[in-house]
DNA sequence: GGTTGTCATTAACATTTGATAAGAATAGAA
DNA sequence: TTCTATTCTTATCAAATGTTAATGACAACC
């Protein structure tokens, strides 16, 4: 228990006070490659902190094709309940991409300690602030800038994902098909 | 005072008790057309019901170009401060494209009405909640849909606006220029 | 009424991206 | 290993969208 305070600590900004609080309220929790972690419809009232492995968040649109949303990698918290439930219940999917391990705590126990924390409602509402702003600037990428620039972007922003991941994944996130993905990164290699 | 609350009791579906703790803390304010209700980079703490007109919130991307992020019309709230601040200032602009009439109160008293009426808190959230909600639904879009198919979605969820403003701002807001924006329109008249 | 400036439309051409299908490459299973 | 299935790449053609520039519409102002 010591030691996952500090890592909290370490990992998560938080001091080591706040972590101990944490460690009070969360429950280690693991899936394996592929499994879903959070299904869009179902009731969900928990929040997460991913520890090791990546994750993803994805819809099926009207036309039944799998669009991701999100990427999570190691050492990262999976989005607030607040912005990933509608009356309680999951607006998307979360899957692991690789063996993940997490840990999970009920939503309404973060909610205690954030208002008798303020260091950890701080904490919570920047977590909160950061994943509008990801949003925010992603939008701006999408509308703003071509697919290879995008991709660029994403190879910033994700050093790792793209030699890890099946490209279907990556297309959709970048809002192409998997053959002009291929293309750009053809064009990318040899200009 | 006691229209104002019942205003706020009808058009923003609060308790006529929880609007009467808001009129308690609200200013009314109003702008011109065109006028920076919010600009990037400055400070900013308060709240904004619109009452009358319609804005967008807005950013200038790398190339210079102005680029809409969202339209807001009658009786909405302006997004919350937490998701359009980063370190109390703001992320983006937000312009009155008519004449507009809101009413403003300092985010802090609206936390403090949060946390000792729970109707209020719920009421926040869902707003926040609502905010997400919409980004996700636009990504998904954005993604998965033609520029022709998003302009139809356009028009079925502001019917008013196309015929109101400069096209410019509602091609940037689709991702597409005047010069599509314009073909599709034609492309729907005369299909 | 004419002038000016702004914005929308149209045209012509270039570029980007999509759709489809056919080949490599790769990893697993038999 | 060989076979199979999946995924990535490549090629071809079509469709969508961008770029640039010219034209048209319209309102504000003199």
């Amino acid at each position: 228990m010591v030691e996952l305070s500090s890592y909290i600590n370490e990992k998560f900004f938080l001091s080591l006070h706040a972590s101990k609080r944490f460690v009070e309220i969360m429950t280690p929790l693991s899936f394996h490659e592929g499994e879903l972690i959070i299904e869009k419809g179902k009731i969900n009232n928990k929040e997460y902190l991913l520890l090791e492995g990546i994750c993803r968040s994805y819809v099926v649109n009207g036309q039944g094709a799998d669009i991701t949303l999100s990427f999570f990698t190691d050492n990262s918290c999976i989005p607030p309940n607040l912005v990933r439930t509608k009356s309680d219940r999951s607006i998307l999917n979360i899957q692991a991409l690789t063996d993940v391990k997490l840990l999970t705590f009920p939503t309404e126990k973060l909610m205690n300690l954030m208002s008798t924390h303020r260091e950890i409602e701080l904490w919570a509402n920047a977590i909160l602030q950061k994943e509008l702003m990801q949003k925010v600037e992603k939008e701006i990428n999408q509308i703003s800038l071509h697919a290879k620039e995008r991709l660029i972007h994403f190879r910033d922003q994700y050093p790792a994902l793209e030699n890890i991941l099946p490209h279907s994944y990556i297309a959709s996130y970048l809002g192409i098909t998997n053959v002009s993905l291929s293309r750009i990164r053809r064009e990318l290699v040899n200009p």
